[in-house]
DNA sequence: TTAATTTGCGCAATCGTTCCCGATATCATT
DNA sequence: AATGATATCGGGAACGATTGCGCAAATTAA
């Protein structure tokens, strides 16, 4: 049915071969001037589009890459998704979008999937289900160009770039801490996830700076990252429920807040009066709160931009790259009340 | 770098030719079974994948579908893209997920982008500054598929879905009536946008029914669909400015809610004590607030659904397509006080 | 034993593009 | 006028996969 022209409609219809015509949209020197024009004109006249299938069969590259988020419905990684693309659609890349939904499974299939669509590299952030990272060795090994953005793992070389989380989760709960609060709770996502480990680092040095101890009881995971309400829900009721009551929590990302809020709003605990909160965020709706919510801001368009021009680079780079680069960006806390 | 193996690898390897690969891989009649056996189990071994842009170019089609929307990051619309996904994966179908930021340019380019990557069909949501679908009338003459969705022209004819927009918006301003508000402004998107006529139009007659005169100082548009704050802002300060002062809004999306709430917050306005809220949105934070706001939510992952199945019809239909649909799916409307 | 049929596989064209070679025409040089 | 240089263009292979056709060998039928 869609039928768009191709470099043959315009040889025939030009007299020409295909060669020349070719040759003649690529601006080549050995092209007469007026051949050229006859021909741009035709082309632009009957609106050609070279064919990118052809051209990636050709060229053995695509100029698309290859995304993957836990979800888009997510303000850190609406906004990352921005950053991308504003750098890829500048250097002329296309790129694909594809949700793991925190999931192990969904994961596998989309790295896969996008594999197989043959795209000229990877931009990655790990669903809270991964634990094995082999299909992403895999990969790796073969020569897929990827660079990781966020939630990182520590068993595969290539460019890496993550918020300073554990600067981040210092703050916010040292905030917490000088704000008066002192038996403060964790909830966070799954505990083998980088930013899992180093959120939960900088909350335990904020705690050993004011010599508060850390009571494990407080320090609550949900391994689908708060995907199901019912994990999130169970985790705070746990809390709320523990005799020595938490006064404060520290939450470690966007869903885990919304889900947090939506139990405690149903338990009717008055934030902040009975609890607390403060936690990692990109959402600009916390502070639409009556008693707002502090939260560390991740440089998200920033990671987006910046991981995208990491993997521009491998991809184009003339010879394999061995210099990995583990680049670090500084959070910011946003304190309300 | 990344060179995946072909057929001619695993035909080398065996001795055979890739015809007789090709055909033992899709398990044709004429090939011996120990021959298949053999084949198969190579390409097993050596993790064969078919090349995409090989079968794209012969068989002329590329089994993914364009998306075009204003914004992942809305509710409303990263609900609907998991529809389609959901189908879309099941079907054998890639999607390719573009954003429009609500910009004319940007869908142009977008639309472009997508038709020269080959694209089977598009999946479209106009974006509020468009008016003229010229870009989208020269693909949809050439044979494009295409299918919209939520936000729609009519002046092309193929299948479209919508959500009840009028009912919505009528039960909504009713309700904000029948809760004993009686100077009810609407606070919408561009008005050449569908949804934005449609819900307007629910609007006035929620208003006719129950003899409230129709105020059109009470109706505020924004071009950008609140992209811009400044925009939302000035809309919201011109209703709050007014001698006689509305007591209610009813705001026809979740951006422009978001956008009221933080300028009413700014403005330190009460809400709903000196002015109350209620609107289209799919958002899950709204009913977090201390004084809930009742909305409206439109079926998005029903929508996404369905009109990705309608699409998948049009790209499959042996024969050109004339007799269109144009289906409209009721909303419901969540009352919170 | 011979002819007819079936089985199993390879050749080559095709999709749209690019690019290495040639091929021809035009022109200047001696 | 013959040679060479340059300008301009076409032929054809290649990218990876599918598929109609052909052809040999194996099997069956006569």
């Amino acid at each position: 049915m869609f039928e768009p022209p191709t470099l043959k409609d315009i040889a025939n219809a030009l007299g020409l071969s295909t060669s020349t015509v070719s040759r003649a949209l690529r601006d080549t020197y050995e092209i007469s001037a007026k051949t050229k024009k006859l021909v741009f004109e035709y082309a632009e006249k009957i609106n050609y589009q070279p064919n990118p299938n052809a051209l990636s069969l050709k060229e053995r590259r695509t100029k698309s890459i290859g995304v993957v988020v836990s979800e888009v419905a997510n303000h850190y990684f609406s906004q990352a998704i921005n950053g991308i693309e504003s750098i890829a659609y500048d250097r002329g890349y296309h790129v694909i979008i594809t949700q793991t939904h925190e999931s192990y499974a969904r994961e596998k299939i989309n790295v896969q999937h996008l594999a197989s669509r043959s795209i000229d590299g990877l931009l990655i952030s790990l669903s809270a289900e991964t634990s094995d990272t082999a299909h992403l060795k895999y990969l790796h090994e073969r020569g897929m160009p990827m660079v990781f953005f966020d939630r990182v793992p520590n068993d595969i070389h290539t460019h890496k770039i993550t918020a300073n989380n554990e600067q981040g989760a210092f703050e916010a709960t040292s905030h917490l801490i000088i704000s008066g609060y002192k038996k403060i709770a964790h909830l966070t996502s799954s505990d083998h996830l980088s930013i899992s480990i180093e959120r939960l680092r900088g909350y335990t040095a904020a705690l050993n700076k004011y010599n508060i101890p850390v009571n494990p009881d407080y320090i609550k995971h949900c391994p689908h990252g708060g995907m199901f309400p019912e994990e999130t829900e169970r985790a705070v009721l746990e809390l709320v429920n523990l005799k020595d009551k938490p006064d404060a929590i520290f939450i470690a990302g966007d869903r885990l807040s919304i889900g947090c809020l939506e139990v405690l709003k149903k338990l009717n605990v008055k934030v902040p009066d009975q609890i607390a909160l403060a936690g990692f965020s990109n959402s600009d709706v916390l502070n639409l709160f009556e008693y707002p919510i502090s939260s560390v801001r991740q440089p998200a368009f920033k990671m987006g931009e910046t991981a995208t021009e990491m993997l521009l680079q491998l991809i184009e780079s003339k010879y394999p790259v061995t210099d990995f680069e583990n680049k670090v960006i500084d959070t910011e806390l946003f304190t309300r009340n």
